[in-house]
Formats: structure tokens, sequence, C-alpha cells
DNA sequence: AACGATTAAATCGTGTACGATTTATATGGA
DNA sequence: TCCATATAAATCGTACACGATTTAATCGTT
């Protein structure tokens, strides 16, 4: 038997959208066994990822980074500030932006969270080339989804 | 400009698992369009076409198909119900098994949403044997991260 | 200066996900 | 038979995700 023994046989064989939806559940289950540790969801451990590389984004600008609007991000980000990891500020120049930046300890978490790819990437046991491919592949396609959603 | 404009440049680039999140998003939100006049969300088709290929299954048994259980799978099968669209029977052998069934009305609908994966199909926009590619590729992705949480 | 239109967040309700626990039933020895 | 164990669903609390609406601030035009 090959591979194909682990992946076929469900009732969704060949629905791309089952298999991007399992993956994701698979994904973020992994995730949260690496995440629980800092006491971070997925969806947080994201924010903190984008806020490393430019802290003091806007929400909207979180909300572009990581396709989500602030019915979304706002409690998530709220959570984040009650954990003391970011602050909001609104903007002085247009006081309808929020601003999130990294608090003290958002900054040294954000730090600590740098070994999470290579320990997921270490655990999922598939080529990185490879690994480098698929999120090419897919990005293609999530183009081309909210492409067919604007339509 | 190639397509790679539309794809890079975020703060994710490369991340295999962001890739697969953002591209889970956008075909919820595809599907959402496509299955709001039948008034269902994803996981309810999914559970729809499930039981189109074999009815009476078990809460397990879809759990194993979707990879979900019963704490998610409970309330939105009750749902469903509520709809009346599925049936929920305890199983008269095992009293701690409840079988799921189609309604009439489900039975219909499940025919009905035949036409849903060409739709979407037709609105994504990329060559079908690539979609089946992405689908295999996909699986062997979420094989190894199951087995990653399992280890 | 004034005011309708636009924009940015926030709020609200519904529906997944999921860890942890609970309830009910079934099973396998001593 | 009895009881510890195991199993199947259900329940509960927390956290996304999102359509729809609301609130507040800014902008554009007059």
């Amino acid at each position: 038997m090959t591979d194909a023994s682990q992946t076929a046989a469900g009732p969704f064989e060949g629905y791309l959208c089952f298999s991007v939806y399992a993956a994701g559940l698979a994904f973020n289950r992994l995730y949260k066994q690496v995440l629980d540790r800092f006491g971070l969801t997925y969806p947080q451990y994201l924010v903190l990822v984008a806020l490393r590389q430019r802290d003091g984004q806007t929400v909207s600008e979180l909300g572009d980074a990581l396709f989500l609007e602030s019915n979304t991000l706002t409690p998530m980000i709220k959570r984040l500030e009650a954990a003391g990891l970011v602050e909001r500020r609104r903007d002085t120049r247009d006081e309808r932006v929020v601003r999130v930046s990294l608090s003290e300890a958002g900054k040294a978490l954000a730090v600590d969270i740098a070994c999470v790819p290579p320990q997921i990437g270490e655990a999922i046991g598939i080529d990185h080339a490879r690994l480098g491919q698929m999120a090419q592949t897919l990005d293609e396609l999530a183009a081309g989804l909210r492409r067919a959603v604007r339509d």
C-alpha cells in the first residue's frame, strides 16, 4: 500500500474544498498542541507574527494581512490586550483608526514564537521544498477563490 | 506582473499553515455564497453529501468522515433536524448510538446540491486536473499533520 | 461653515471547532 | 451476578468567523 491508502476512501475523495477544509482542521490541531504552551490560539499567533514584522498596524491593516475584518479582529485583539500582549490606541491623526502595538511582554513572546514554524515543519515530516511548493499552489488557489467571491 | 503579485507580499509568505488557513477562509466564503440559497452552511453541506452516499450513519461515522467529534456534530445535526432535513434515532441494538438519516426533504436537497461542485469549479477558473492534483497533495499533507498530532 | 457620503471600528446574533466533563449504555472478567 | 472499564453522545465554556448593523470620525462638495 502507498500513501494513497491514508488519503482516499472517504466520501469526499477528489473534493478539493474538503481537502482544504480537512487540512485546515489538521493544521489547527497541530498548532494548538504547540501554541498551548504560549497560551495562544492560531489566529492570535498570526497577529503577533504580523506585528513582529511591523508594529503599530491598524485593525484594517491586520485585516488585510490575515483576510479578516474588524468583527473578528476586534474581540481577538481585545483578548490579546487582556493578556497583556498588545496595546490598542486610537490614532491621534484619525480618531477612527485603532493602532495595535506589542507590549514588552508581547515583543518577548513574538520573539519566542519564532521557534514554532521549524518545530511544525519538523513534525510534518514532508520535504521543505515541497512545503513551499504547496504554499505557492494554495496561494494561487486562494487568489482564484477570492476573485470568484468578488465577481 | 504575473500571478505572483496576487499571492506574495504578506508577512506570511511561504507559511504553508497560513496558505491553508487563507485558502480555507476563501473556500468557505465562496461556498457561503453558493450554499446560502439552500440555507446550508459548508459543514452542513458536507453532512448531507456524506448521508447521500450512505444514509443512516452514526454520529461517530460522520465524525470519521468529516474529522469532527460529537461536540461539534451533535449541535450541527440538531440544527439540520430542526430544519427538517435529517432524523436522529437511537440504534435499537445499541442505545448509545445515534443514527442520522435523511428525511424526504433532506433526500431531495441532497440531490439538488449535486450541482454545487461543478458550479464552484467553474467559478475558480483553474484547470480541473490541477485541482485534483492539489487535492491529492493536500490529503497527503493532512495525513502528515494528523500523524504529527497523534505522536 | 455645513452636510451628505464615506470610512474605521465596534457590536450583535448565529454557527462552527474543540478541550473537558457528564450521562447513559454496553462489555468483560472475577 | 456484579462491577470496573470502555464507549457513544451530549453538554458546557471559550474562541474564532462572518453577515448585518451601529457609532463615530473624516472627507468632499457646495
